[in-house]
DNA sequence: GAATGATGTAAGACCTGCTCACATGAGCAG
DNA sequence: CTGCTCATGTGAGCAGGTCTTACATCATTC
């Protein structure tokens, strides 16, 4: 059987020249991150991924273990993407701590709606942390973004009365990745909320932060 | 090919006596909640429930259109349970509406532990609320305890400062979700916590109690 | 200009979902 | 009891998925 071969040309641009892909790993990944995006973490194969790079189905495991293997390095590279995302809304704070954490919680919603493919791998697909060090590094950095957030914020409060920034924290994370998995992801859309999901999570942190002995500025 | 047959008395007990199983569809959503449980939603598969009810590979299709019409109806099922278990815990706000919003919270994360193969049907399978009515009607049903119990929690308020009871119920369901994904699920026990999440959610809840402006009793 | 190692192919074992023609036997009419 | 009918289960098989093994090709390197 013969799978397609785009560009006979010598190496032209990006896709494959002649008999190696030369890029095979990448377009692996991109395949995936379509796939899953458009049918749901199940619904990406290897099979089809293969087909959509113009290779053989046999060749992505020259690249990946396996297909879990392939997801999690897909999951690793959403952390990433997904820490750079929340410290872009977290901003060091700016203008102020509570604007800022309301700009975290903005983007981790935004990230699970723009970025299905990621998102899916990251929470979805059923891949364990551990499944590699580097899968769970990745995911520990884009948590301490939340931490050091958590952190600046209670520093606001008076002395006695600061609860643990890492219990602050992991409210703060909970109750994100719980609306973003109630009514953002591809499972949400079922339930009809009254307000959006952002205004949701908004209230939900005042409310919280309010609790915590902070007013709202102004 | 043959397919195990068991007990060949003429009906003896409870499995199947010969040609005819007798009880194919219980016993396949019995396997399915073992096969989720031990192997997560992706691992159970209709031909292994076929297997382990000792009938052909196309005997379940006679019960269910396909596989996932079996998942939807373990989904409602769960919804069900799941909807006992909270109404159990909240006691129709005995002894106060506080401790049994907690009930309801260690209800949420009990069952999410004891009860994997149905949550993982209802929350980590993919499948649509919409599949089936049946299945929206379970899951409304199952969050209307919810939204009860934040109507009698906002009641103790004085007039004016009540936030919307479907508000602060979406808040305590997203809480409760989002603890209950990370940190309670198969996929969970990876992210080490500094507390039960049971405290976690508590915790959680009493600031967020406190923000309305409730003070805990005593 | 060969040797070598990385990358891709061919073929196939084995699995799953699902379909269709056919077999079985439980329940019912007489 | 006899015979019909229909729900339920079987056998066989297609399409397509994961993954392995032996082999082909080519970029690199000495």
């Amino acid at each position: 059987m013969k799978w397609s071969r785009h560009e006979h040309g010598p190496h032209g641009g990006h896709g494959r020249a002649g008999y190696h892909h030369g890029n095979l790993r990448e377009a692996l990944i991109e395949a995936a991150l379509s796939l899953i995006a458009a049918n749901g973490s199940t619904g990406f194969t290897f099979a089809e991924a293969a087909r959509q790079a113009g290779v053989s189905p046999a060749a992505p495991y020259r690249h990946f273990r396996d297909r879990d293997a392939l997801m999690a390095d897909v999951a690793q590279l959403g952390f990433d993407k997904f820490e750079a995302e929340l410290a872009r809304g977290w901003n060091q704070g700016v203008p102020d701590a509570l604007t800022a954490l309301n700009n975290i919680g903005k983007a981790y919603l935004a990230f699970a709606r723009s970025q299905p493919g990621y998102y899916g791998a990251m929470f979805e697909a059923g891949i364990p942390l551990n499944a590699t060090p580097a899968l769970r590094d990745a995911s520990d950095r884009a948590f301490a973004i939340l931490r050091g957030a958590a952190e600046q914020i209670i520093a606001k409060l008076p002395d006695g009365t600061r609860p643990p920034a890492l219990m602050v924290a992991l409210h703060f994370w909970s109750l994100s990745h719980g609306i973003a998995s109630l009514f953002v992801g591809r499972n949400a859309a079922q339930r009809t909320l009254p307000m959006p999901p952002e205004d949701l999570l908004e209230a939900g942190v005042l409310v919280y932060l309010q609790g915590l002995g902070l007013s709202k500025p102004g």
